[in-house]
RNA sequence: GCAUGGGUGGGAGAGUGGCUAAUUCCAGCGGACUGUAAAUCCGCCGCCUAACGGCUACGCAGGUUCGAAUCCUGCCCCAUGCACCA
């Protein structure tokens, strides 16, 4: 059989692109699952291939953008790839209970949720090749009977088997049963849509194995399960997430995306150039050779590096423009040209006008920051708070924050 | 339903009558330093007030007391075990 033959590219090339920055949980996994796709891939045809997305959050963030990433890549080689927002799931909120990040949703906030959910992740994905699903479709339409077969296919000790799991029973904490249900509505996911390949985070393993499980029990060729490391936040150390307030999101100016980019650790440049930009395996190898033999300062790394993020969100101009914006105001502390502007009518007191601005939450802390030498007038250190302010008048708060005064 | 343990500032978690706007940690903010918006160090971190001072706050509502997050009563909520139900 000659390559010539195939109408898709030739299954070496696509395992090389697809099985980059992956992650398995044991060798074993990563065995059998590379197997498994080669073996679809030699059927020679678009494979269907999706990843779920809880759209309790708003925020996409660039931990999500690794998944989507991947995603692209399959996209780019022809196959099928779907998005599939998790309404039914957001509708019924957290299992336990306690997690109040995980807010029960209306359908109009889903809906709402959604609309900038795709609007994000289009600038990674190709619109026109993108299907979009939600898991409301068919998992509100299940009966009580079709819930209670689906059970059947799963044991109790498999779910005890989780990590999860296993240690709360061991503290004696509580194990919700809904908790069990939530695996079993994303296997039903993967059967509904009958996947070929399901994308997740490492953390997601258990969820995506559960719908191996249960397509095969209702006679379908279990799907391949790709999971992705989970991106590190600008801390270097915990997962990327909203709540550790360690995410840059997706829709961030161009400016503070940059920025935060230069705020990681350095021995995290690495890991963010593998999971977060288009370079090559081959080049980031070339970087990371770079960096250990000195030839290229971390300092110069970190510009490429956040250069290149804030491209795929905003473009190459953009991008260089936020460099040039860090170069001139973190390390040179220029002020800068363009500063947020604030519309003031006449003379007006400078704790109002913070406020007003939102850049302070009271005037005890207008009062900090006067006392603190945190507050600029015109690059002149502001001594007394109780003063008035007017058009023309530029305000630094901080290292970063400014703010000129304009009349209204 | 019964029993036990809990509900404290953005989060975690001390405090069991005045010394407590409330230990500590995390987050946040400011400063210094730095290749960096990182790390580190120092400081700040309820609201109003120029200040004195005032106000609000420890699940909710009452009460005791000169004085309560701390004691009492009722209620609500959470966790665990047992019971009940199936």
């Amino acid at each position: 059989m000659t390559s010539s033959a195939r109408k898709m590219a030739p299954v070496e090339e696509q395992m090389r692109i697809l099985m980059a920055g992956t992650e398995f949980g044991d060798e074993p996994t990563r065995v059998t699952m590379e197997r498994e796709l080669r073996a679809r891939l030699e059927q020679d045809r678009p494979l269907r291939v999706y990843c779920g997305y809880d759209p309790t959050r708003v925020d996409l963030h660039l931990g999500h953008s690794v998944s989507m990433r991947k995603l692209r890549q399959f996209q780019d080689l022809g196959h099928e790839v779907t998005f599939l927002i998790g309404s039914f799931t957001a509708t019924i909120g957290d299992p336990t209970g306690r997690d109040k990040t995980r807010p029960v949703l209306t359908d109009a906030e889903i809906a709402e949720n959604a609309k900038t959910y795709t609007d994000q992740a289009f600038a990674i994905l190709d619109r026109a090749k993108t299907l979009i699903r939600y898991n409301g479709e068919w998992l509100s339409k299940l009966t009580f009977a079709d819930v209670t077969r689906l059970t059947a296919h799963y044991t109790v000790q498999q779910f005890m088997r989780r990590e999860n799991f296993a240690k709360r029973q061991e503290n004696g904490d509580p194990i919700h049963v809904s908790e069990f249900l939530y695996a079993m509505m994303q296997a039903y996911d993967a059967f509904e849509l009958n996947a070929d390949v399901q994308l997740g985070g490492t953390d997601q393993t258990f969820n995506l194995f559960a719908g191996r499980q249960l397509q095969e029990a209702r006679g379908q060729q279990p799907q391949v399960c790709i999971t992705l490391p989970i991106l590190v936040g600008t801390d270097g150390h915990e997962k990327m997430s909203k709540s550790y307030g360690n995410y840059i999101g997706i829709t961030e100016p161009a400016n503070d995306m940059f920025g935060k980019v230069m705020s990681i650790p350095d021995a995290t440049i690495i890991n963010y150039f593998t999971l977060l930009t288009p370079l090559t395996p081959v080049e980031v190898d070339a970087l990371e050779a770079s960096l250990a033999d000195g030839s290229l300062r971390p300092m110069d790394a970190k510009k490429r590096l956040g250069e290149e993020i804030t491209t795929v969100f905003h473009g190459a101009d953009a991008a260089r423009d936020a460099r040039e914006y860090f170069e001139a105001t973190v390390q040179r502390k220029e002020t800068p040209d363009e500063m947020p502007e604030h519309a003031v009518v006449g003379r007006t007191a400078l704790t109002d006008v913070l406020r007003e601005a939102a850049l302070v939450k009271s005037n005890g802390e207008v009062r900090r920051l006067v006392g603190e030498g945190g507050l600029l007038l015109n690059g002149e250190k502001v001594a007394d708070f109780n003063i008035e302010v007017g058009p023309g008048d530029e305000i630094r708060v901080g290292r970063h924050r400014y703010l000129r005064l304009v009349a209204k």
